[in-house]
DNA sequence: TTGTTTTATTGAACACTGTTCTATAAATTT
DNA sequence: AAATTTATAGAACAGTGTTCAATAAAACAA
């Protein structure tokens, strides 16, 4: 089975390969502007080849998809070793909008551009929903050590991914070049910390 | 000149009636897959013919996003009767996520696809610019009332629009399909009281 | 080493897209 | 009645995602 093997790793290594290819042109241009015929190019190969390795346009888009989901998992999993969980809580919502303003293009590819994602929902959004009680899981905690005891846990928890998002969102969109005289940077940080002050307050 | 300002007429209704296959259409299918083939057909003409009346696709949904705004605005003009600014900022945001629901495509058109608004700039969302300011005016009037007197005014201004704004890009989205056994209108209402009950406990 | 069967790759083809342009018909003006 | 403007249609262009038959290359069988 010497020369399976081989082989496998070779078809392996050519998804790789076209993954590559198909990423640079994704994040240069966004998901409609990028035809499968410009990344055949990019790698030199004819068109029809990649259908042989993905099923269509939205499969290879998928797998950049979940590619971000493990970069911004791996960035928010330093978090661990915060023993509060408000602080790790706050420090969550900082650590995703950093991600955001780092990665604009992923972060379009993952919660805005939609899509590829509605085909794909099997397996899909299974990584969205770790996220979801991810965050619910650090409500609870906080609640447990009694912050925000009046609250609805699922609606709060919604409402935290709303806020995060929300910045998020307005950011990738730069719908925020009306406020004059501040930075996106600085909008998202603030506005992030209005929210915070917020919290702690109640 | 009257026949003149009769032709002019023609041409407005024959603008109008492009428009209205336009909506139906864009409103069923969403932006990219809505082809102007599609919307020629719809109304019986040739897709030529279109480019007699619009530049391009992109400035025929540009008539449409106005026109949602115009719909949105106007369904937050009832709120001018309420006197105390506080409760006419939370009424704006129940109003706004209520159209949001309602109105999911026009949400979409609105918010979320980004397509057109790029080119279409200059006189394009200045509408947008002018919610802003409506939203921020609120906030000041609040706290000249004493309300989030510590609060940075454009930040605070912000972090509302972004709540907002993430409530009903989620549920555009329906990404928040991974709550279990709530409705998307439960998390929506409920999610943004929980964002009023933090504010009044402010 | 042959012949046979998988495995990859290509490039043409199909039906679509937004847009442009020419030809033409209709309406208006001269 | 002739000339001119206005409006419409439909063909054409370059692009899209995708499919498919032909083919080359590699692996296996004899």
């Amino acid at each position: 089975m010497s020369i399976a093997e081989r082989k496998q790793e070779e078809k392996q290594e050519m998804h790789k390969h076209i993954l590559n290819g198909a990423r640079k042109i994704f994040l240069e241009k966004g998901y409609e502007k990028t035809s499968m015929r410009n990344i055949a190019q990019e790698i030199n190969y004819s068109p029809g080849s990649l259908y042989f390795y993905f099923r269509d346009k939205s499969e290879i888009f998928h797998e950049l998809h979940k590619e971000g989901f493990r970069l911004l998992l791996n960035q928010l999993k330093v978090l661990e070793k915060v023993g509060d969980p408000f602080e790790r809580l706050k420090a969550s919502g900082r650590v995703f909008i950093q991600f955001a303003r780092e990665n604009k293009d992923y972060y379009n590819l993952m919660f805005i551009v939609d899509e590829p994602v509605k085909e794909s929902l099997p397996e899909g959004f299974q990584i969205g929903e770790e996220a979801i009680s991810y965050m619910q899981g650090m409500v609870k905690e906080c609640q447990q050590k009694g912050k925000f005891k009046d609250m609805d846990t699922e609606y709060f928890t919604f409402l935290i991914i709303s806020v995060v998002h929300g910045i998020c969102a307005l950011f990738c969109k730069h719908r925020n070049t009306s406020f004059t005289g501040k930075t996106d940077d600085e909008l998202m940080e603030n506005g992030y910390e209005a929210f915070v002050a917020l919290l702690e307050k109640s």
